[in-house]
DNA sequence: AATGAATGAGTATTCATTCAT
DNA sequence: GATGAATGAATACTCATTCAT
C-alpha cells in the first residue's frame, strides 16, 4: 500500500541504495547508460552483488534513475505552476530551473538503449504524462494570456527543451553560458510576434506520447 | 604483371577505403562510435583485416569519417555565401540544408568518446577553424546589415545548431518536422529585436577554439 | 520466559529443519542438487541464515536429504523380508515399491558431485552397508529356493536397480510405465533359467562397497 | 549444397574445431554439460575466443557434440543391420558395442538441460527418428523370426538401453563388468518366453518422438 | 535465534586487435 | 594485399557463504 516499495528497507539497505543510485547518476551523466557496473558499485562503496541484489540488471537500474529525476522534474514543475504569478512565468521558471536536472534527463534522452528501456516501463510512462499535461496547461494559458505566440504545442517545446539540455560542452562554465543564452533566445521566438508562422503544425503532447 | 599495377590496386584500394568510410558511417549514425569494428567491415563488404589496414584502430576511423563530413559541412557553408544574395539568406540556407548532413555532423559531436578523440586531432581542428570563420563572417554581416540581433556570436549559433542537429527522435517524420520548426523559433529569436537583450556576453568562435 | 523455553525452540528448529529437507529434497529432484541455496531456502520458508545455521554448507544438506532417505529404503527393504512370503516376493515387492523413493535415491547417484560428497560419509556408509546386507541375504535365499538364477549378485541387483530408478523421461506417465515394464524385464530375466549363463563374475556387495 | 556446413573451414581451423569438440567430449562427459567453457577451450589448446567463433554458445556446443554422436551410433545401427545374419544379432552387437559411445549418448541424456537443448534441434531430430525406425525394423524383424517376445516395442529397449548406458560407477573396470553382464539380463528378459507377459502396452518408437 | 543484506569469486560472453594463410 | 581465424582482456551477472541487525 506504500507509494516507495523500499520503505521497508533496513537503514543500511536504504543508506546503500540511495549511494548505489547516486553513484548510477553520476556514472551514467558522465559515461553514458553504459558505464560498467563494477565501477558503479565501486563508486557507490558496496560490492557489486549488492547493486544486483537492489537493481536486478542494468535495466532496473537506468529506469530508477530515470524515475527519481523525472519525479523532481514534475515537482518544480508544479511548483512553478502554483507560485508564479503569469503562465509565461512559470514556463521560464520551469526551464530556467532544469538546469540541475540536465544530467539525469540527459541520460533518459541520450542512449538509444536508454530511450528503449525506459518506453514501456509504465512508471516513467506515467511521470511523463503528467510531465506533458502540466506543461500543456501551462502553454495554453499563456496562448490564451497572449504572450505565446499560439502556432506551438508542448511537443514543440518539451523537444526544444530536450535538446537545449544536453550538455554542449565539457566546460561548464560555457556550458552554462550556453545554456542561459539559448534558452533566452528560444524564449524570444516563442514570444508572441504578429505576423509570424511556423512551419508544418504544432507538434502536441500527443505526437510524443509514444515515442 | 599489368603494365600499370599499381594504379590497378589503387582503384581497389580507394574502393574499399570509401566503402568501408561509408559504411562506418552509416553504423555510427544508427549505433553511435562504438559499433563493432567486424560489423564495420561486413557492411562494407570486407574483412576486418582490411579494415584494419586502411585504419590502424578505431580512433583512425572515427577521425577520418568526420573529417569527410565536416569537409561536406565547409563546402555548403561557402556555397550558400557566394550564391545567396544577403548574409541573412546565408545563414538560413546553411542551416537548413545541413539535414542530410546532421548524422555525421552529430556523430562528431555525440559521444564523449569521439569528441575527445577529436578533440586533438589537427586535421578535424583546421575544418572547425575555417568553418567557424565563415559563420563569424555570415553572422557579422548579417548584423551589420541589421538583419540579426547583435549580441549574439558565431558561438552561440554553433552550439544552438549542434542542439538542434541531434535526433530528437527515431520516428523520423517527426524528427524533420520538429527540426525545421525548431529552427523556425530560433530564427525567430535571432532577428532584429530592438529593446531585447541576452544574458551574459555573446559566445565567439574564440570560445569553441579548443573545447 | 516460558517454563520450558528450550522445549519451544526445539519444536521450532525442529519444524524448520523439516521444512528445509522437504524442500530440497523436492528442488534436489527437480533441479539436480547445484539447486541455489536460497531458492530452497525460499521453498521451505525461512530465511538463508537459517538454511546454514542448521546445515553449514551444501554438502552437509546433501548428506542429510541422503541419510533420510536410504533410511527410508533400509526400512521398506526389512519391512519386505519381515512380511513378504518368499525371498523372491520380497525382492519383487521391494523394487517395485522403491517407485517412491526413486527420487531421493537418484539425488544421491545421479550428479558426480553428490557421489563424491556421500562417498566419504560414514553415516551415509553405515546405510548403505545395511542395505546391502539385507539385499545379499534376501537374493541368496531366493537362490537357494531355486527361484533366482544363481549367477548374479547382490551387486548385479543394486546396479541394474539404481539404473532403472532414474527418470528416463519427463512425461511422468510414460516414466511410470516405462519402470514397471523395465524392471518386469529385469526380474524376468534374474529368474532361474537352465542352460543360460552371465558373462563375467558375480557383482558382489563387496564390490559396492567403495564406489 | 555440402551436407557438411564446415566443409569449408580452412586447415586450421577445422583441426582446431575438432580438438574442441573432443575436448567438449571429455569435458561434458566427465563434468556434464555444465563444464566451463574456459577449461573446454583450455583443454582443447585454444582461447575462449576461437572456442566461441565456431559455437556461438554453450547450446550450439552441445548440440555439435550430441549431433555427432549419434550420427556414429546410427552408423553403427545400420552396419549392425547390414553385416549381422540374424535381426537379433544384430541387436545385440548394436547394444553391445554401443559401449564407446555410452559416454557420449550419456550427455543427451543426462541433464535437463541438455535434453531441452536438443529437443527442438532438427539435425537432433532427425539423427533420433533414424535410429529409432532402424530399432523399430530390427525389433520388428527378431519379433517375427520367433526370436524375440513379441510384447516389447522399440521404445521399451530404447529406454532400457538409455538407463543401462549411464555410467554406474567411477571404476571403470566394474562399470564395464556390470554393463556386459546387465545388458546380457536384459537381453534374457528380451527373449521369447511364452507365457510371460508384461504390464501396460509396449512402448513404441512413437512414444518416444517428443520426449 | 532468525533474517536477509553484503560480499566477491566464478563464469559466460563480446569484441578490439593481431597474425597466419 | 585481402581474408578471416585466434587471442585475451573487459564486463555482466549469479550464487555460496558470511555477518550485521
Amino acid at each position: 500500500m506504500t507509494a516507495d516499495p523500499d520503505a521497508r528497507l533496513r537503514a543500511d539497505a536504504r543508506r546503500n541504495r540511495d549511494q548505489i543510485l547516486a553513484a548510477a547518476r553520476e556514472m551514467f551523466a558522465a559515461q553514458g547508460p553504459d558505464a560498467p557496473m563494477e565501477e558503479i558499485a565501486r563508486t557507490a562503496g558496496v560490492g557489486v552483488g549488492t547493486l544486483y541484489r537492489r537493481f536486478p540488471d542494468r535495466e532496473a537500474l537506468i529506469r530508477a534513475v530515470a524515475q527519481e529525476s523525472f519525479a523532481q522534474v514534475l515537482d518544480e514543475a508544479r511548483a512553478a505552476t502554483a507560485e508564479e504569478p503569469t503562465a509565461w512565468d512559470a514556463l521560464v521558471r520551469l526551464v530556467g530551473r532544469s538546469h540541475q536536472l540536465r544530467v539525469t534527463i540527459q541520460l533518459a534522452l541520450v542512449s538509444a538503449r536508454a530511450r528503449e528501456i525506459l518506453h514501456d516501463d509504465p512508471r516513467t510512462g506515467e511521470f511523463r504524462e503528467a510531465l506533458m499535461a502540466e506543461l500543456d496547461r501551462t502553454i495554453k494559458t499563456a496562448q490564451a494570456a497572449g504572450t505565446m505566440r499560439p502556432d506551438v504545442g508542448a511537443g514543440d517545446v518539451a523537444i526544444m527543451l530536450s535538446q537545449i539540455l544536453r550538455q554542449p560542452t565539457d566546460d561548464h562554465d560555457l556550458a552554462a553560458l550556453a545554456f542561459d543564452r539559448t534558452l533566452s533566445i528560444m524564449l524570444d521566438g516563442l514570444r508572441t510576434r504578429p505576423g509570424e508562422s511556423l512551419p508544418g503544425r504544432p507538434i502536441t503532447a500527443e505526437d510524443l506520447r509514444d515515442r
